[in-house]
RNA sequence: GGAGGCGUGGUGUAGCGGUUAGCAUAUCGGCCUGUCAAGCCGAAGGUCGCGGGUUCAAAUCCCGUCGUCUCCGCCA
């Protein structure tokens, strides 16, 4: 049995195979699976980039594996010549491996993950969420993820966007709405921010055009596949716009370099979670909030009227018309009634009922909320007199706008909410890393 | 917060008044020369979530309880 390792050996990875052919390489990573077939025998290795095979016709090749029973899992160092082989899986595989155990699992795994379905329950899925997110699908997910993450600091940074970190620790349960988290700050109350809202504004008097990824805290006490308790934001907001047609333009762009930056990049991801890139026109089609709703009323019958906000059901049904009718993925929904939207919102000029917000609706699901916001320091706290509420708790916040803010607005897209869609996931859960909602706090 | 559904070996499930509680997969043993959700043979593994009740008899029916999922409200 060999044991000993080349000594000049230096490492590559999975995906690096096709590049050494004919050349001795070292890998290293996790035991995905052993299959022994008597005269012939496969390894299966994982790392970090994707999967490799090795072969032999000696199982005593395999003896660190084998004799010891060692499970799936096990972190080894292999080491085996690359050749090219159309049966091998991608293409290429290792020959004459030699083996080297470095970290031993003895025990089998809860949930297998050596199958290329996951069979288990969302529960059990979850509570092993540290394991299962090991299987080549929750890989590619979570890739995806950094794909969607880097083309929007890449696309906005272009743009001349400043990337901006806000606290999450904050004095005071600022929108409204939403619930906060409160925590002890030291014998004081403090909040878990909810969303980046008031410093990305604040930030706009600094560098004009700001945007932020990060977490946001909503104590919602909402139990549904597309809520969770904590999720990843990635918030946009810049000054010097004409109203919130500005902001949905820049919008429509970065969604756009998100798509085409998975496309470029994630192919193989793609492919793997059955995943196609939906239709996001160069004019993505919109609709007033009230055509929208008497919309409803003329397709399906039902009159919601008068009702200050779309229910998930009205944005489903306007998701459908819009595939329909404009062969779009995406839907604006303009125009939302002031009395349902925060109190900086920006009314629109022609009917002061109503404001310069939207919605993005992504399947018929809300995927980014948006729109201008108030930038004169009197219609501040004129707005704030209107909600009843008091001034005092803002101040920081309002000196921003006493001393000088211009035309602004900006929007926020749900980073799991965006995968979600994009995968046809039935669960915002299994787009979440580690997901936090009401009954979840491991892991 | 409101309304439903579901809890059966590690995992996914069948059974829905009387079964030695079935199947698949994983595990262990044997066989197997190209697997890629490998295959074949065999073994081990379950007090059917928990607590009451009905019945000659409960995984199965009823009540409670805990857990969990889905839908609605609210939002991203």
């Amino acid at each position: 049995m060999q044991t000993h390792m080349t000594q000049n050996a230096s490492r590559i990875h999975s995906n690096e195979i096709a590049a050494y052919v004919g050349e001795r390489v070292q890998v290293q990573g996790w035991v995905h699976t052993l299959r022994l077939l008597g005269g012939v025998n496969f390894l299966v290795l994982r790392d970090g980039r994707g999967t490799v095979q090795a072969v032999t016709e000696d199982e005593a090749n395999l003896a660190p594996l084998v004799e010891p029973a060692l499970q799936p899992e096990t972190v080894i160092t292999l080491e085996g010549v690359v050749v090219a082989s159309d049966q091998a899986p991608g293409g290429f595989e290792l020959h004459q491996p030699t083996i080297e155990v470095i970290t031993p699992v003895t025990e089998p795994l809860p949930v297998l993950i050596s199958k290329k379905e996951i069979k288990a329950s969302l529960t059990n899925l979850l509570d092993h969420a540290v394991t299962v997110n090991r299987h080549p699908r929750r890989q590619a997910i979570f890739r995806l993820a950094a794909a969607a993450i880097g083309a929007f600091r890449a696309h906005l940074n272009q743009r001349g966007f400043i990337e901006i970190q806000t606290p999450k620790i904050v004095a005071s349960a600022t929108e409204g709405g939403a619930n906060v988290f409160a925590i002890d700050y030291f014998g004081r109350p403090a909040y878990l921010a909810q969303s980046p809202q008031f410093y990305k504004q604040i930030m706009v008097g600094v560098f004009e055009s700001v945007y932020e990824v990060g977490p946001v805290f909503r104590a919602e006490p909402h139990d549904t596949a597309r809520h969770i308790n904590e999720y990843v934001s990635l918030d946009v907001e810049f000054g010097f716009i004409r109203d919130h047609f500005t902001v949905m333009a820049v919008l429509r762009d970065v969604l756009t370099a998100i798509f085409s930056a998975m496309e470029e990049t994630c192919a193989g991801e793609l492919a793997m979670l059955n995943a196609h890139m939906p239709v996001l026109p160069d004019t993505v089609p919109m609709i007033d909030f009230t055509a929208a709703q008497a919309l409803i009323l003329e397709r399906h019958g039902v009159d919601v009227r008068g009702e200050p906000d779309l229910s998930p059901q009205d944005e489903r049904w306007l998701g459908e018309w819009a595939s329909a009718k404009y062969g779009s993925d995406f839907l604006f929904v303009v125009g939302y009634p002031m009395s349902k939207r925060p109190f900086y919102t920006h009314p629109d000029p022609e009917r002061p009922l109503y404001s310069n917000s939207f919605d993005l609706l992504f399947g018929g699901v809300e995927l980014v909320t948006g729109g201008q916001r108030l930038h004169r320091y009197a219609d501040y706290l004129a707005a704030l007199k209107r909600a009843d509420m008091p001034v005092e708790p803002f101040a920081s916040y309002l000196e921003a706008f006493r001393y000088g803010m211009p035309p602004h607005g900006g929007f926020a897209i749900g980073l799991e909410r965006l995968l979600m869609q994009l995968l046809g996931g039935t669960n915002l859960r299994l787009t979440t890393l580690f997901p936090r909602d009401m009954g979840r706090l491991t892991p």
